[in-house]
DNA sequence: TGCAAACGATTACATGTGTAATAGATTACA
DNA sequence: TGTAATCTATTACACATGTAATCGTTTGCA
């Protein structure tokens, strides 16, 4: 409804630590991006502090500590960055993405299978 | 070869119109901006001096002017802006954002059908 | 042959981003 | 009960980005 923020690259890591599981407190978010980002705590408390100030996060209060919670819908953050990169990449034109995404990616054949029966669905289920 | 520059959403823009034909003068790339992207001249020629700088595209001179032409390869570009999409949104798993496309963008039946010619070959042509 | 137009280069500037240290408040343990 | 650990908030800072105006030079037309 309201306007999605803008949520940048390393803003993304954090948000999927959410999406993923929450309410989480800061060090527990630190724990989980243990490995996956380089990051001192100090950066990632940084992150959610801006997130906060986006208003991609909320939080409750528990003692002196913050329990973090998306505050944003992760399918339509999804929805907004396809869009975008779609936008960008190949002028708003999902064909030759998903060309280039078959092609380049390496593919399962069960996932080949699956996106089989997708593509039915999809021309069975009306134009749009 | 050489590392490919980071290319920044306006800068994407100006790049598409020379990888779409080139070489092509500042001012012509203006023309061609023109409708598609609301911006000044002046604006059209700092996004050409930055990809110079960084090494996006090249030029010759012609008289007093330049005749720009891309310096890396657009195929190149977007498999490296494809990745970063991957990674950023789905963690790297080209599964969920073929499933993703597939079922939010809208594809006429002759173009699921191209994509379903494009499985089987897949699943033929070996794994890589 | 001089002036206006056009060109690229330089400068501008607010905001975003990656990355983090530090300061001030609070809390938990000894 | 005091002190060390831990929180969030504040501050830092260089570089990227979007968006453009201006400057100095060249050039083409009158």
């Amino acid at each position: 409804m309201s306007t999605l923020p803008e949520i940048s690259d390393a803003e993304w890591t954090v948000m999927q630590v959410l999406w993923e599981r929450s309410p989480q407190t800061a060090a527990e978010v630190v724990d989980a991006l243990d490995g996956h980002a380089a990051w001192a705590p100090a950066t990632i408390k940084t992150l959610l502090g801006r997130l906060i100030r986006k208003g991609a996060l909320t939080y409750t209060e528990d003692g002196n500590r913050y329990c973090y919670r998306p505050a944003v819908d992760r399918a339509a953050c999804i929805r907004r960055a396809g869009r975008s990169f779609l936008d960008r990449v190949f002028a708003g034109d999902p064909m030759p993405a998903l060309e280039h995404f078959v092609r380049s990616e390496p593919l399962s054949d069960d996932q080949i299978e699956a996106l089989r029966r997708l593509l039915d669905e999809r021309r069975e289920g009306g134009t749009r």
